[in-house]
DNA sequence: CGGCTCAATTGGACAGCTGC
DNA sequence: GCAGCTGTCCAATTGAGCCG
């Protein structure tokens, strides 16, 4: 698994997974982390990646982060990608993590403050998740490993990155059609300079991450509280 | 001129250390 | 024992410099 989308200001925080036996033999050449690669390698390698291993990516979304806060974040979108992939028949022996924290695995405080508000959505949202999987399988318990620079050493971590990668900015690129004011389709949510002027002049939209620094007046981040409140609730 | 690499910058989280 | 700081890790963009 690799996470992409971490230290973005808006829009998703996205998780791939790929499934590999330990059987499987590299097959695609220069293969390695997603940033290494420009973004016409990365979507021309995603049908190479899909027809060597199987592959899927789970997201969180911004005001799911801002309720649940970025480690369970991960942890949410890492479950929704392993619904997609793990089956009664396909029970991975380990989970592959890029960095040296495991945010997949909960922390012993998590799971015992069980009245914590957040802690008790994050585990609503993966119940979910699971839940509309077409498999008869439990949310992810089971062994991690954390390999530091994971997304150069390890084909099935890049290959995770490159396929979370195109699929983040291509939803970046379709939120940027319709929040055109801050120039997504190119910083894809980052904190661009442009992106950070056009915070100043015109406040955040929905797809922002409120909780974060993100340069604005309390009033302002306040008004997009209540239009994202008004929107769910025309849902 | 395009592609690549590197440093500096932004964001958050955690581990380990220090001082009260 | 706890709070705060520092370093390390992840995510990324931007701009400068170099090379073919």
């Amino acid at each position: 698994m690799d996470e992409v989308g971490r230290g973005s200001l808006s829009g998703p925080v996205s998780v791939g997974v790929s499934l590999v036996s330990a059987s499987d033999e590299l097959q695609i050449d220069g293969l390695i982390d997603s940033k290494a690669l420009t973004e016409k390698k990365r979507t021309e390698m995603v049908p190479l990646i899909n027809k060597w291993i199987p592959t899927a990516v789970g997201h969180t979304q911004p005001e799911e982060i801002d309720a649940l806060g970025m480690t369970r974040s991960l942890r949410l979108a890492g479950q929704r990608a392993l619904a997609q992939v793990v089956s009664p028949e396909i029970k991975p022996d380990l989970v592959l993590l890029d960095g040296k924290h495991d945010w997949l695995t909960a922390s012993e405080p998590d799971l015992l403050i069980s009245l914590d508000p957040a802690e008790e959505l994050y585990q609503r949202l993966t119940q979910e998740a699971w839940g509309s999987s077409s498999s008869l399988v439990q949310p992810w318990e089971g062994l991690v490993v954390t390999i530091i620079k994971g997304d150069y050493k390890c084909a099935s971590i890049a290959a995770a990155s490159v396929v979370a990668k195109v699929e983040r900015d291509a939803l970046m690129n379709q939120l940027a059609q319709r929040f055109p004011a801050y120039g997504w389709h190119k910083n894809k949510g980052y904190g661009s300079a442009s992106h950070r002027q056009a915070l100043a002049e015109i406040g955040p939209s929905t797809q922002h991450r409120l909780s974060w620094n993100l340069g604005v007046s309390a009033e302002q981040v306040k008004t997009t509280y209540i239009e994202r409140a008004v929107k769910n609730n025309e849902r």
